[in-house]
Parts: C-alpha cells; sequence; structure tokens
RNA sequence: UGAGUCGGUCAGACAAUCGCCGCCCUUUUUGGGGGGAGGAAAGUCCGGGCUCCGCAGAGCAGAGUGCCAGGUAACGCCUGGGGGGUGUGAACCUACGAAAAGUGCAACAGAAAGUAUACCGCCUUUAUGGUAAGGGUGAAAUGGCGAGGUAAGAGCUCACCGCGCAUCUAGUAAUAGUAUGCGGCAGUGUAAACUCCACUCGGAGCAAGAUCAAAUAGGUUUCCGUUAAUGUUGCUCGCAUUGGAAACGGGUAGAUCGCUAGAGUCUGUAAGUGAUUGCAGAAGUAGAUGAAUGAUUGUCACCGCAAGGUACAGAACCCGGCUUAUGACUGACUCACACA
RNA sequence: GGAUAGAUGACCGAGAGGCCGAAGGUACUCCCCUGCUAAGGGAGCAUGCGACCACAAGUUGCAUCGAGGGUUCGAAUCCCUCUCUAUCCG
C-alpha cells in the first residue's frame, strides 16, 4: 500500500524555493503549460504552482487547475523522479477540459523524467 | 395562449474509493468521531462593531444627508404616509428644504434674458409723449379668457379659472380642502453653481494591533531644553517624539495571538397597517495564511444528435444594507386575444 | 485584504457647462523646395448611419470623448451605477 498523502512538505513554500528553480531548470513546456524542475536534496518530489490573474481572471477557474495540478502530482508522486517542479499556468488554459489537461500533465512529465536523466 | 408586474424557495441528489484543512477523544503511531464556501463570498458604494493613534480635546476649514413620521447599534438602508411624474393596467420612478439673505451663470437668436429710455406696430399730435393688446426670436418673454373701459391700450375695473397670504377644518406631521376672507398679480430658470438653513461626521485601518524573539545596533528610561523638523487631520492651538547629559537594556526576519457565538438563524406566540420589537423554545461552531473545502467511478434529474456538460461564481476580522452578475421552480396580480 | 488615481482621433496629450468634433505634438498622405535624400514650408487626416447624387468627388444632417442612467434649455465637463487599466500599504 502505497502512501497517497500529499502534505506541507511537498510544496515550494517560500520565494527562496521558487528562484533556485528558476536558476537554470529543466524545462518542458506547451502552449498552455510550463513545467520547469531541478533536483532537490530531499527524499521527496516538491511543487510549486503559478497561475497568473493576467491567464485565468476568475478566482474558481484559477481554484480549478490548481487542484487539478497538486492531485495529478499526489497520485503519481512515487512514479516520478524527486525534483522540484514549478508548474507555470498561461495561453488559454481555461478553455481545456479537465481531461485535457491532465492528459497534458503526462505527456509533460514523460518529458521531465526523460530529460533530467541525461542531464545527470 | 402570449406579453408583462411584484414577490418566495432551491442552488443537482445519493453511494464508494483516494486525498486536503481545522476540532474532539484515545494513544504516541496510529485508530476513531464529527465539521468544512455564498446568495451574491463580488464591487468596496454607505453604516457599525473591534484595534491603535495621549479614551479623542477647542476653533476654523472640509465632507455628507435633505418632503413627513416611524424602525434600527447605525446608515445615504428599510417600513408607512404625502406631493410630483411614467404606464391602458398590475405597478414603478422620484437629491422632493430655501431662488423674497446675497453672489454668479443663461451661448446663438432676439428690441429686450430679469433690467425696461421698447425694434416693427397702435394712438395722439409732435414731445426726452402714451402703450404692452398684435408680430417675430428663443429652452425660457412679466397670468388665461370674456365683458366693461379708452385717443389707443393696459388687472385700469368686474365675473370665472389660476396664483399668493391668512384663518378654519382633517391629520402627530408632510399635506389636503366644491370652506371663508384678503391681495389685483411683483419677482424666468439654475442650488447634482457658490451659498443659506437643519442634522450628522476626530483620524487611520486586521497589511489595525498585541506577545515571544535569530541577525544587527540606528536604541530604552530619567532629567534638562522648547528654535526647527516629524507625527497626531487640511490648518491654528494643544500634545508627543527627534536634541544634550546620566543610567541600562531594546526588537528586524520569523513564529504565536488577533480568528470566530454573532446587534446571528429558524419556529411559535404577543404588540404594531408595516419595517420591527418583547417573550418562549429549537438547531448549530469553515477558520486557511504562496492560502484547505477536491478528483475518479456508478445510479438517477436536467441540457445536448453525440462527445460531453451542470447558471453566476470561491471565504481571508466580523456584522447590517445598497449595487452588479446569474440558472431553475413556484405564487399573486395586470393587459391582449380566443373559447365557454 | 485594504487605500488611491485614471480612461479624449493610429499614438501622446490639452480642454473642466454653450463659440468644441474637440488645442497642440508624433505618425501617415499629397504638394513645394533639391540633381536625389534628409531637414524646412504648405495642405489634408476619426468612425458609423442617412440626405443631395447615374457613379465618384464634394456638400450636409444625426450619433459617438470607456459603458449605461440622471440633473440642466444645453454635458467630454456636474451627480450616480458599472467595466477596464495602473499605483501604494507586509
Amino acid at each position: 500500500m502505497t502512501n497517497l498523502c500529499f502534505q506541507r512538505e511537498l510544496r515550494l513554500v517560500t520565494p527562496d524555493h521558487y528562484k533556485r528553480v528558476f536558476d537554470n531548470p529543466v524545462k518542458a513546456s506547451s502552449p498552455n503549460i510550463t513545467i520547469l524542475a531541478k533536483p532537490n536534496d530531499l527524499e521527496h518530489m516538491r511543487l510549486g504552482l503559478i497561475v497568473p490573474k493576467k491567464v485565468l481572471k476568475h478566482a474558481v477557474d484559477r481554484n480549478r487547475i490548481k487542484r487539478l495540478t497538486r492531485n495529478f502530482f499526489r497520485l503519481n508522486q512515487h512514479r516520478l523522479p524527486c525534483l522540484d517542479y514549478v508548474f507555470i499556468a498561461k495561453g488559454k488554459i481555461g478553455d481545456m477540459t479537465n481531461n485535457e489537461v491532465v492528459n497534458l500533465l503526462e505527456k509533460l512529465c514523460t518529458v521531465i523524467s526523460r530529460r533530467s536523466k541525461k542531464s545527470v
């Protein structure tokens, strides 16, 4: 039985964490989503979310994207390499359905894990 | 059936699995229980509570409100009533005090814009005459109509209508009246222009503020001093701090508190036309902080040919309103047409 | 979360009840100047709907100063509501 908990240690909390990831990361991008990643010293992955107000005007839509993304990383945390991830929403992500977003995340994460192995 | 007016209710439902954020119990790593967005959580347009500014003060300035009465913690809100307006109607709208305290503005046109030396005209008989009936301009031109009167005219006089004032009656009042009397009628509009009158308002806001406290030192307390600067509101006064000396303790990052039971909701009953209030009873704790309240599956409801989707929309100290966004169901009423 | 400011032609920006479709500048178009270019000078230059008109050009009416209401004889300007943009507060 795997533990699918997703608590505070698995999140990027302070601005310093974000700055560290922005400095020379591994990238995977699509028109609506960009994911940055960088290896960390911990035994688990961590996730940070950036959903700008300019991309999604309403708080309801922003919450929807954040919850979807968090849920995806929670369910897949043991399959993914131990990196610090930063998720950036952009473009017309608000027009996508939940299934489309999940499939796109799946695709981008495989790209990330492949590239990070190469760089290591 | 169609069109419309005014309200009311709900905010897809149930189950399973995996999670997130508080709380309680047991236990120290788990297990169990129970709770978890809104009617607008929104805009921040008003009013309060709460916190600090010396518990908050004096004067001026400034801002707001503006028919009357009531409700309320308070309000610019609500209820009832009056006046005015819109609509065939149900209904709805209404910053609705004062223009005779004073000042300003009224383009163009027009003779003239609040002031009458009156442009054309009319009358008389020539003068610095009388006249406001007719004309044209404009958003607006000094009551309307008829009769008398006159040189021609004119509220100059009279009747009716309108207007203003006083009294009376009804009403707590705003106000109203087939009421009575007086005034012959002067003064156009604008106060969402200044202003006057009446009433209200100290300032900032939970990023308020309080406690514990790495770094670092620019500090704190007492006494002296009162020019200047800063703060307390825009200003003045008043007050505090900065300055000098002596003595020792201060508090940025971060953490914790503030943080949720409240002028609350529902039901019954009494008072009241009603807003609302009194009494009795019942149910019920969202409290995060780079920010929880979700995802998947199944059945049913609705939309869609189907894939699929479920109106508007996400708490950030808390309440009372207003405004805006918006789906479905439902009640009462109005108008039109058709049928009986 | 709270506090504040603003929105005017393609762009910047003045105007703060009537003379205002709206100064001025930049950009753009045409003309002059020059052998050519730059600079300089002159003229033009918002959009929509309609009328005159065979068409074009030209003339002209109405509407529009973020949107919708209100006050006023008259609103870019005053008042209210909404939309959007920007700034400040740890």
